[in-house]
DNA sequence: GAGTGGTCTAGACCACAGA
DNA sequence: CTGTGGTCTAGACCACTCG
């Protein structure tokens, strides 16, 4: 390794092995040397390597499993539509399912969720954005979403108890058209939607369920619905691997 | 600093540092002591404060000045409100800017910009949005946005040359209601928009231009704007330093 | 030139995975 | 038990800022 175009060696050794990864050398899944042999090759210390592999960490091209050793990433940029044409094309059986699912599908990767139902007090900024009191009961449905096997979504979904006990909500399958249209049912079709979307490092429950490294980052994205009315009758928290994901919106203008 | 709870022992003196500084003992603006001085005080060595104080960097919350020391930052979380709304409320001197401007007086913050208006040829990803050649010779317009002189916004806004040229568009001032009102008089009023966000770590001119470490993100934006008859008349570029950054959407339902 | 952060090497020890 | 990455200390040198 000479010396350095930019500032860091490490730099210039993260560069090194990305092209190596995009020259196709590693190929996707696979493991690369580990860090003492990747440092012989390159002239340096091991730590210099391992600081190296930390940034390309960060860009999501390599996943470290501990004890096993350094992988080329599998997943590719996912991508998620949050408004606009496409919902209307994917919208067979429910929003945000069905438009994973074929995404997933475009990708070449195996979609796969598990999902639980429960009630819990309401988390206080939940509760105040359904304009409940906090510590109020509401039904929440919890998912995680895989690609291949690799957690790629956590969600929180809170409904007020007063229209979502007892109905389809609370059941593990909401049935045709998702929890959207078990809301419309009910006489609480959402009309506005509102997402708010935030990146920081993940918690350290979060990094462990998503298999994410601390120095990466999650999108933390809050979304409301809103009926006609201005009630809200949904919020739900997304978190995704920011690595791993494009989002897109679009509204009209005026 | 005893054992840790979780791992790695500069997570727990970036959390010691972290707690101090939202205790008030170093107030926003003021320097941190010197690395040297808080490993003493934590009786841990010099680079394990460095890489806990990347933690803090990482989040946003201390400012790095090589040279200088290490200062609480200044800037909180900033909100773009991309539709819906606020949008229309804060019109009056044109979308973005005036958007902006509202939202750093709500912060208590200085709002200024800078901006450039240049002829280019199109990089590739804007060509192929603007259905253009590549290579094509577009209109674009820079704005660099600061607040407190802070930078916090990069733009680049890119517009077909048959449109912009002669136009206000073509001047750094676009006039009462900004670039839009004058693609509307121009017949090309938008009515559709587009936003594809993305998150990476910041290339090193952007690095440069907004201050940022490397272990930091940026928010990268791609904003288009299609006429009724399909046409994509806009393509902005936007990068946001993603830690200062809070973004909303908003749309109706269906 | 003195002060301050950024990084590198060297070597050690720890934690986790798997045979 | 061995292999692998994660981190820590120690000490050194460099780059940038400011007087």
């Amino acid at each position: 390794m000479s010396s350095s175009p930019g500032r860091g060696q490490y730099r210039e050794v993260a560069d090194t092995i990305r092209a190596s990864i995009e020259s196709g050398a590693y190929p996707r899944g696979e493991l690369l040397p580990i860090e003492e042999q990747l440092a012989e090759q390159l002239g340096v210390h091991r730590a210099t390597v391992n600081k190296a592999l930390k940034v390309l960490v960060a860009e999501g091209l390599v996943r470290v499993h501990r004890g096993k050793g350094t992988f080329v990433s599998k997943i590719p940029k996912i991508r998620r539509d949050s408004a606009g044409r496409q919902r209307r094309d994917t919208r067979e059986e429910g929003q945000a399912r069905g438009a994973f699912d074929a995404e997933l599908r475009r990708l070449g990767l195996t979609a796969r969720s598990e999902v639980t139902v429960d009630q819990v007090s309401a988390p206080a900024d939940v509760a105040e954005r359904l304009g409940a009191e906090e510590g109020a009961t509401v039904l929440v449905r919890r998912r995680v979403m895989f690609g291949d096997d690799e957690p790629v979504q956590m969600a929180a979904s809170y409904f007020p108890l007063d229209i979502a006990a007892g109905s389809q909500l609370a059941e593990v399958d909401t049935g045709p058209g998702g929890a959207y249209s078990r809301l419309a049912d009910l006489g609480h079709a959402p009309a506005l939607f509102t997402e708010d979307v935030d990146v920081r490092p993940p918690t350290e429950d979060e990094a462990r369920a998503l298999r994410m490294a601390e120095d990466q980052r999650v999108y933390e994205i809050i979304r409301t619905a809103e009926t006609a009315t201005g009630r809200t009758v949904e919020v739900n928290v997304i978190v995704l691997p920011a690595h791993q994901w494009r989002l897109r919106f679009s509204w009209p203008a005026e």
